[in-house]
DNA sequence: TACTAAACAATCGTGTACGATTTAAATGGA
DNA sequence: TCCATTTAAATCGTACACGATTGTTTAGTA
């Protein structure tokens, strides 16, 4: 508990130390309340062959396809790094293509084969037995939701502007 | 869109498609909310050479050292084959040390060496800079907090179920 | 006391994650 | 047209993350 002048360099507010504390605790939160969802996933998604970001992908795809390894990185918020290895895994599991966009030979354009489609039907079921596992009621859910995506809006435009900078 | 009677075996409420699809968008929310933190967290703690869950570690231990593995494990939310090579990776940097206990061979101890606890003072200037990125306002960060962490002790009981179950 | 069961950390295999670099393809001026 | 720049995906190295298994130590019980 040292007295310092550290903080006062910042414009930080006056109740800094408090909030700080909390700041702390919300991102563990945050990061517990993500780890723990992914292994509540895990049971639903196993019988399906699929991890949670596997389910993520193709959900996307589902939405949207043939999307490049690009579209799918900035619907997921993940990189190439990552996406390359995860879709390579799809396509051995026999669920989607990978092809060289003709028009741009750059691109890399992913498609859910008849396999992946036929998942579609499986994975219908999956929210609902997810949403047996959710602690809160519907308003809270609702609540919590809007909560998050504003958040989550807010740290994609200071992630953007880290970017920037660097 | 075809329509199907595979629902309707769970005991869904009537809303249950709208519910569903939230459900799905919250888990991504915080999927999402996760890996953008810790990217921001990245920038704050590169000058400290820790990553996020070893900061996390470390704050662990600032609190309570000596600390056995299954007890940080419990604090984190990680299991042993997590924390055993993150730990290694800290005792490598000089910041804590592993050692048995002498009271019960089964178990390991972790302290923080002085470099350790130096550590912690750099760390103080952390949640500031923090708080700086969070988009929202005290009170929001507040009644964020809150919700999230009855969710994360609701998951956390949902968690052990299912592990009791298998 | 012997012997089984439980507890604890470590290890192995697989699958994210991401920064940094590399390779190849397309684009936009001079 | 030529070439530097930009863009896109893949690759490399490092670090989580966890289920399943292993090896060791302790505890519980006949």
């Amino acid at each position: 508990m040292t007295t310092e002048t550290t903080t006062k360099s910042k414009q930080a507010p006056a109740q800094f130390a408090g909030v700080a504390k909390l700041d702390q605790q919300l991102c563990f939160a945050l990061y517990s309340a993500s780890g723990l969802m992914t292994r509540l996933y895990r049971p639903l998604l196993d019988p399906l062959g699929l991890t949670y970001p596997q389910y993520l992908a193709m959900l996307a795809l589902w939405e949207r396809a043939p999307s490049t390894v690009g579209e799918l990185g900035e619907a997921l918020g993940l990189d190439s790094a990552t996406l390359t290895p995860l879709l390579k895994r799809l396509e051995a599991g026999g669920l989607v293509t990978r092809r060289r966009d003709p028009a741009d030979e750059r691109r890399v354009l992913v498609e859910p084969t008849a396999k992946g489609q036929a998942l579609r039907e499986q994975a219908k079921s999956v929210p609902a037995a997810m949403l047996c596992n959710l602690p809160l009621d519907a308003d809270e859910l609702k609540s919590l939701h809007r909560t998050l995506t504003r958040f989550v809006s807010g740290l994609r435009k200071a992630d953007a502007g880290a970017a920037n900078r660097s």
